[in-house]
DNA sequence: TGCACGATCTCG
DNA sequence: GAGATCGTGCAT
């Protein structure tokens, strides 16, 4: 079943914390379907956070942020690896959700190369999308919360935020 | 126009 | 513990 539509138009840290126990569907080009479950994520909430992309205001990349919830957000980092997240929030504020784990897979690196997510995802608005969506999975009471990872940079106060969202089953 | 660096993973 | 590998943002 498909969600609601304005379930990412909630706050990065509620769609983060509600993501857990959802299912991304992917539809391959040959017209089969991959589901998985979304077990780890992470959220970035505006441009005051400066460890979200956005601190450093609207550019190409970050473009798509400053878009209504709903829609797809990819990068490619250190080179090799596509992000996966997804946009929150409401028009004009810069959210988003980072998928770092879907079923027994752990790292946001490996998500990406699961999901194949390339560049030709970024903007994707997911009640359209015929290659992802998400649908309502399994509720989760149980989950862990911690710091963000790989953020070093952005100062005591946002790299100590509990915006990690970690499901306990499966682990 | 050039350069340093990253929301990472894998292999020694 | 280092290398792979390249788009982005910022300095020239």
């Amino acid at each position: 079943m498909k969600i609601n539509e304005d379930f990412f138009k909630q706050d990065a840290i509620t769609v983060a914390r509600e993501l857990l126990g959802k299912v991304i569907v992917r539809t391959w080009d040959d017209g089969t379907e991959s589901q998985y479950l979304v077990t780890e994520t992470e959220a970035y909430y505006g441009e005051e956070d400066l460890a979200c992309h956005a601190s450093k205001g609207r550019t190409p990349r970050t473009e798509i942020m400053y878009a209504v919830g709903g829609h797809v957000y990819v990068y490619l980092i250190y080179g090799m690896y596509w992000m996966l997240n997804f946009v929150t929030g409401s028009k004009d504020h810069p959210e988003a959700v980072l998928i770092r784990g879907i079923n027994h897979i752990k790292g946001s690196g490996k998500v990406g190369r699961e999901l194949k997510i390339d560049k030709s995802f970024y903007g994707e608005n997911l009640n359209l999308s015929a290659r992802l969506r998400i649908e309502a999975g399994i509720a989760v009471t149980d989950f862990e919360v911690a710091p963000r990872v790989g953020i070093d940079y952005a100062g005591e106060i946002w790299k100590n935020k509990p915006w990690r969202f970690i499901a306990k089953f499966l682990q």
